[in-house]
DNA sequence: TGTGGACATGACGACGTCCTCACGCATCCT
DNA sequence: AGGATGCGTGAGGACGTCGTCATGTCCACA
């Protein structure tokens, strides 16, 4: 980790409250300790933590409604965490927007499985890949790369190759391609799309002169291959 | 929902299997079932699941293994079904990349109520809000907007504010958010970051000589204000 | 209240990206 | 085969963004 994860433990039963920080605290995260919903919902909005682990059973406020008031405000994973078992209330929880539910007494071990993979999910961000031939897009992260390295692409290279790769095999006309990539209000020429599109290929064609990746089709427009 | 979700049960016993189907049916998903892992991984190419029901003891490749190449393929919820609820099990699961992990015997509602988590968590859009002050910023569609028009931004300006508001009234120093924002790479004129703090102040603050969403903070750096 | 350091602000130039245009070549139809 | 049309390719210029510098202003501290 470049920067540890913070988490906000929210549990008014202090040994448990220690338990967990310090078996966290062992694993590398960084742990903020609340003991009562209103001082919860006020340290996450200072703290922005990247996983809530919330007792149900909390003075005040409980811990379905601060879970219901954090979802409010975030996408923050909620683990919860309570003695009661019953599957009404495990439903509950879940309903109210949690992501886990975890019942006392519990492993350590189990729960920082657990927390990791709340983490690991909510940190992974929804990496769209796509790939063409032998290339990796990585939509989120505005990359494409060849056997690891990256071909360095302007945005609208990019966005122009993506519109293309989302769609492997159909064929887009320069007007469609000219309304979804560079948007409604443009000029009707369409010999824009050829330019960018010979630019592209220059960049992401092993062969530029018989390109395999974007294709042309003649009279109609462009197509991505699919691969193979 | 608009079209229903897809699931994946994978479980070698029937009775199991039968069973998970109906209650899942009964909630409107779409349900297939397959009984080993071979037959599950090319299911899965075929039929692109929204969600992956394992089951840990199959026959041939086990549940971990599948796990593992699903995740090799695809970023899909898995929530792992089995009659083993050692603490180590559960670790495996998770480690192996499951998201979930639920003990044989269960109750219907309670694999209802995960896998609906499961679901909706990855059916959410990661669309990444942060707001600060009166500010929008929309950190995947690289947009900010005040009471819906979008302010331009070029994406240097936009990484500095979404720095800065990824952890409001945290300062930063001038040293790190060049680190953070521009990369290692870059020289270490720190006043690099005045002109773009300046810049950026003039687009997104009402204002500019009073700002309130990028606080100098004298000596130390700046600040992105919480909104209050 | 004066002084030095820290910060704000404006100007300017380098650079990359994008659009337009001109021309050459390939492909299709008769 | 020859013309017409569609496409590829290179050059050049407009524009926006970014880095640097010079100067002006604010603030803390004595």
């Amino acid at each position: 980790m470049t920067t540890s994860s913070r988490i906000l433990v929210v549990d008014d039963d202090q040994a448990i409250a220690e338990m967990v920080g310090i078996v966290l605290r062992g694993k590398g995260y960084d742990v903020v300790t609340t003991a009562d919903g209103a001082s919860a919902l006020d340290a996450f909005d200072r703290l922005s933590p990247d996983l809530v682990l919330l007792d149900l059973m909390l003075p005040g406020m409980d811990g379905i409604e601060v879970c219901r008031r954090l979802r409010r405000r975030s996408g923050v994973p909620v683990l919860m965490l309570t003695a009661r078992s019953d599957t009404a209330d495990v439903v509950e929880g879940l309903e109210a927007g949690a992501d886990d539910y975890l019942t006392k007494p519990f492993e350590p071990d189990e729960l920082v499985a657990r927390i990791k993979a709340r983490v690991r999910r909510s940190e992974a961000p929804s990496t769209e890949q796509l790939s063409i031939g032998d290339l990796e897009i990585d939509v989120d992260g505005h990359e494409v790369r060849r056997e690891g390295t990256t071909i360095p692409l302007t945005p609208l290279e990019f966005e122009l190759l993506v519109q293309l790769a989302r769609r492997p095999w159909q064929v887009f006309t320069r007007e469609t391609l000219l309304k979804e990539v560079w948007g409604y209000r443009h000029s009707a020429d369409t010999r824009l799309v050829n330019v960018h599109v010979q630019r592209l290929r220059s960049k992401i064609e092993l062969d530029p002169e018989h390109p395999r990746i974007v294709v042309t089709v003649r009279g109609v427009g462009y197509r991505a291959g699919g691969g193979s």
